[in-house]
DNA sequence: TATATTTGCTTGCATTTTGCAAGTGCAAAT
DNA sequence: ATTTGCACTTGCAAAATGCAAGCAAATATA
């Protein structure tokens, strides 16, 4: 199971057992970027998680008090995912790692014109981000 | 073995994909912050990582040009590890991970101080660091 | 109304990764 | 000359992951 014993009282290792393994940071960006918000939708996402891994790890989120599962208004057959304002909170460890990798490699076309908003004002980039997200939870579109 | 392929083009996939595992970011917290540099200092840190795994890390670190092995200048049996520049510049995820921890988390007392600088001037902070790990390569105390 | 499809999972099993203990080779200290 | 320290490697058991199939409830389709 996700509910592990901590490693030690360090701040890096606790995070780590949060969301510190190959998924869990992808799922939270596909809530945070991706507009991506059910069970579906998080399987569909390029690298391709694995059945059992996404279930086990949006259990894990959700007991970690970073993401919370609701019922989706357009179907019972469904359910919603999104992030707690704890999960929210991760997106500038996100934003770093953006802009970590979009100095030393490669960044998807698409996303460098966004890369330059966001490195010239952080802040203001977040928020914007924070808004949306804010902004998503009465409405729901979940075309892709 | 860790040269592992990548599996998406999307940039936190990628950076997952050189540090998302539950050691490697622990291993660049100890040489940023830690003050440690050899194979030793790391398998003594409180998380208690297996001799093997932290061998398996080290050398993907180092593939991946986050580290850098060189002789340690007090003797032949020893070898200095220390972060290059791509992995000084990992310092803002590391920070914006200590500052998540801090705002959810229960922070260990004798970081409690250094994080209200942290957060009071990030900055000024993340120059601090650098300056010292930049002075660290001249001299080398590897006193516990 | 009956049937097919969608959705969000679970289960079983093979493969991979991890963890643990022991061992190895070279350097350095005693 | 022998022991100790350092940086690993090796072998094996245990755990995590990946893959394919299955499954119940809800919804769409005929």
């Amino acid at each position: 199971m996700e509910t592990s014993k901590k490693r030690s009282d360090c701040p890096i290792s606790g995070s780590l057992d949060v969301f510190g393994d190959k998924w869990s940071l992808l799922i939270i960006r596909d809530l945070m970027f991706g507009n991506k918000c059910t069970y579906n939708d998080f399987l569909k996402s390029d690298e391709g998680i694995a059945t059992n891994i996404l279930a086990s790890r949006l259990k894990g989120l959700e007991e970690h008090g970073i993401i919370e599962k609701s019922a989706h208004p357009d179907s019972k057959a469904k359910f919603l995912y999104r992030l707690t304002s704890k999960g929210i909170d991760l997106l500038p460890v996100l934003m770093e790692i953006y802009i970590w990798f979009d100095k030393h490699y490669e960044m998807p076309a698409d996303l460098k014109a966004t890369m330059r908003d966001a490195k010239k004002d952080k802040e203001k980039f977040a928020k914007q981000i924070i808004k949306e997200l804010r902004t998503r939870k009465s409405d729901n579109k979940s075309s892709s």
